[in-house]
DNA sequence: CGTGATTTTGACGACACTCAAATAAAGTGG
DNA sequence: CCACTTTATTTGAGTGTCGTCAAAATCACG
């Protein structure tokens, strides 16, 4: 439970008052501050800010140049590109302990980046950050590990995208948020989805209304429930996990959104 | 030009006699392994075999433990998954110094790989490029950059797969493939396809039809010339970029399969 | 030159998109 | 707290792009 929130934000995922000291922040046993040594993070403690971000506000767009990395602590972050006459493609969805911003050639952001929920988030400088990756080597190598599996669930995002229809894709949406956001919570097989569907729509390669009526389809299956519209149980796991397609669900890893 | 080659194989673009000596190896320049400092780059060498591989050779398949990191030299290697039922999806064409194989959490092969060409690589032991980039920290940063590129390449794909149609989806890839391989060779608007219409296909995600169709219809536009079927030349490349919705090319960079 | 693989073209159908309206939910001010 | 407005979601009807199936044409290779 999070006794410091209001009502049932269950995709508020961390513990009591995180932001001050990292030894209560449950990122620090999940996210990215799991995969750093004590002496990695007292160096990173020293150079971060803590910032509160109210939902639906823009954390960054894409072309511009990056200033800072962000941690997510608590809510939720969408990441999108836009193509010149406006279609969308959200490319990730980053939750508590997944990273906003990296190093990468351009040094630009490549995609925008939307809170979708009010957001906790630590911050550091890119030029800090890159520093403490120079003076931190094997932050820099567990850094690399999350970057490869990022790339991994990537790759399965493209055969998502590219050859699966609108029920599987559906099916595949939210069993993987689901394991990454509610495996280990109270309810097993809710999903909580604050975003809206013309961000799944986007995430998914649909139209909003296709999204839509596949959620129909599948309530009609009994494969899920929608309680209210952004809350949804898995009725039948294993029948959505065999329209997805999947055989295994992914290793889960610390998301990194650019 | 390439005198060691038999015939107008333009695909292959390295330099003569790649494979014992670093210093006369393309891949030096451009690849993988211009990331290395010289002391790096003789530490891999003691470690590294290289590889002759057949076209349509199998080099890894999904879900098998990985053994083994290779940088291409030359020829061309596509990556992919397939669905249960047969569908695939391409998940990205390696060339020249780009790199397969790399750091997972599952240290299993995500994606099978099969070579579209004649492919020459050096290869080295999963531990030991491990140990290698424990060893190189800096090497270790310049692989972490190599794969946040990758992810925004992969981002890139996204936004093709999920929001282009079959033209835009044909013109993109023209374009990119041309950029990555072409750019700065004697014929800058030419493209060397050496993998299958199908491959083609299931990279954009669409059928193999679609994009034989795809092809006669910017055939018909005057945008491309095929003199043969593997063989694109771009006639009008404003047009192409304006179809394809670029407003910049992507900065070039390693890729990296797995 | 002949055989098999690959690519192209054609006809038809289906899945998802567009446009439009109705319903439901969330936010706002009295 | 409720009426009202605004925003979001659902449902419906019709269309179009791309997929499937099938056959012809072209290419690669022995």
């Amino acid at each position: 439970m999070t006794p410091t929130t209001t009502s049932g934000d269950a995709y508020c995922l961390t513990g009591p008052h995180p932001g001050q000291d990292c030894r209560v922040c449950s990122s620090r046993q999940n996210g990215f501050c799991s995969l750093l040594g004590g002496d990695a993070l007292a160096r990173l403690r020293g150079q971060v800010t803590v910032e509160t971000v109210p939902r639906r506000r823009i954390l960054c767009r894409q072309d511009e140049p990056f200033d800072k990395v962000y941690v997510v602590q608590r809510g939720v972050v969408k990441l999108y590109q836009v193509l010149s006459d406006g279609r969308r493609q959200v490319t990730g969805f980053l939750g508590p302990g997944d990273i906003l911003g990296g190093l990468s050639q351009r040094r630009h952001w490549h995609c925008s980046a939307e809170t979708v929920t009010d957001v906790l988030a630590c911050a550091i400088g890119r030029a800090d950050f890159s520093d403490f990756l120079r003076a931190f080597p094997d932050a820099a190598l567990s850094l690399l590990i999350a970057a490869t599996d990022e790339i991994e669930a990537l790759h399965d995002h493209a055969i998502l995208l590219g050859r699966r229809n609108a029920q599987e894709k559906l099916a595949a949406l939210l069993l993987l948020l689901n394991h990454r956001w509610s495996a280990d919570s109270d309810s097993p097989d809710q999903v909580q989805l604050p975003m809206r569907r013309s961000d799944l729509a986007d995430y998914l390669g649909l139209s909003l209304e296709t999204v839509s009526r596949t959620f129909t389809a599948l309530k009609r299956q009994r494969l899920i429930a929608t309680p209210r519209s952004h809350a949804v149980s898995l009725r039948n796991r294993p029948a959505l996990i065999h329209m997805a397609g999947f055989d295994e669900l992914p290793v889960r890893h610390v998301a990194i959104g650019l």
